[in-house]
DNA sequence: TTTT
DNA sequence: TTTT
């Protein structure tokens, strides 16, 4: 079996605040939507507008910098691969759910309001990087994680008992 | 409203001929599937691996290559955006369909039994690119457009019936 | 001779405005430098931070809207194929210089002091991407092209007097 | 510092054998040079071709598979980032090199005369990955490793003595 | 210096 | 559900 390419890159911004959980195993999961924009003219010079919606999934190291630097409207570069995931719905019914497992973030430009509640800039603001240490500003609140299905995990982990 | 990136790439090999269509309109569509393959180890050193299968869509002249150069079993590059396309089924569920619009495609190499039944090659087994002039080599035979349903079209034809 | 892929992406800011010059077709290129920030940690644990500097190349349309909306300090995202030029110098060495030759470009932030001047945004502040009409927004000034040498032309315009 | 994208994609054939040579430290440096073809039509239809050729460095485990499985002639998928080097030649003049450092290769075929010595195919015939156990085949033999410069190291590795 |  |  021959190794191939899948990636995807893509660069929009954030529809909510990332959702972040832990699995069982403890490890951490995040996902959220990024919204990606296109914009084009048809032949006769129309201006049309677009917009494409991905669900994105980080894990360990990587979900906590999303969880902790991203928020909704946060604008993202991420590269991934897709998997599609696909089961029988009640009705018999294969349906299908494509993400992209994403193994690369940039954080192009965080949230304006980001200041809204403390009144001063999140260090966040100034916040080139994903790679930032993350000790160096206060997390935001973790979210509760909520959690209950067991789809079928990623290959990446093994895990079979994935919280989301 | 700004510009965002939406690429996808891919390598992999085509798990059947692909389906050339033509629109009312005139316009040639190609649709295939394409097999990606990764494999991996765990940390424990256990080898795994795993197939993912891509919906592509191709238009106009890059259809017409597809469906003349490629066919089961070739290894592709494909690069284009990811569109999900969604509908209500009967049962008042939402579905997702998520394939990639092709703008790119290179043949990395034509399937080898390729000579099968004429006993000699077909013009694509020497076909280097996807870019060669189309009128040099006998096109395969046609499909038939066995065609029906009228999904939402694609923004680059603004056309709203087509074949697939 | 087969198709292959030669692809660049990067993002980065631009370390001066971009140069905006007209071959003597009449053909906008525009030329600037883009500086790639990476960060990483050795084994140890030790921060570390590098700068790679690309030339880029963009030509016609694209050139125009490089000119009228970048700036020095622009975050930029970069697309095109790596192309490098090869010429012996004076002393008969063989010298190199590679660039990436622009086919897509996404304006990612401008620079930040760009109201410095008049006291109010530009129309840059709010422009969403490298597709408005350059017409709705007053052009920045054009730098003179004090252009002389004839380096070997790009094969996407045949032209032999390039202005740079 | 923020984090930027700098990333090379590209296919085409390996112009030599790869040349692997082991660091002071032990690790493992494979250098090739891949010939990346294009092809495209003037406005008037004609016929162009042209050839781009990069320089590819990979490290480590990575190295180690290239020289193994990768010979001239071998058409590769290579992923990377792009680095110039920069120096001052004997005369003062500025000399730069871009490479490409890989950080991933997918061996997309390789030489069809492989069983030239031996008369019946090497397992790399049939080798679909650069992640397939390189134990499972006979290594080429490995090329000598007559080094000498040392410019300056890549980043990855913090090695000041490199053997090219 | 590759390949078709 | 994002953003300009």
């Amino acid at each position: 079996m021959s190794k191939d390419l899948n990636k995807v890159q893509l660069t929009g911004r954030l529809g909510a605040d990332p959702e972040l959980r832990q699995t069982p195993q403890g490890h951490s999961v995040t996902t959220f939507r990024v919204a990606s924009n296109r914009s084009w003219r048809t032949a006769e010079g129309e201006a049309h507008e677009d917009t494409e919606w991905f669900r994105v999934v980080a894990w360990n190291k990587l979900a906590d910098i999303c969880a902790q630097w991203m928020m909704k409207g946060s604008r993202v570069y991420v590269e991934g691969r897709l998997q599609t995931r696909q089961w029988e719905d009640q009705d018999g019914q294969t349906r299908y759910l494509s993400e992209v497992l994403a193994n690369d973030i940039i954080i192009l430009d965080t949230r304006r309001d980001q200041t809204a509640a403390s009144g001063e800039p999140v260090a966040a603001s100034t916040a080139p990087a994903a790679t930032l240490p993350a000790a160096t500003v206060p997390a935001r609140p973790a979210r509760a994680a909520k959690v209950a299905a067991l789809p079928r995990g990623t290959n990446t982990f093994d895990e079979e008992d994935l919280p989301f």
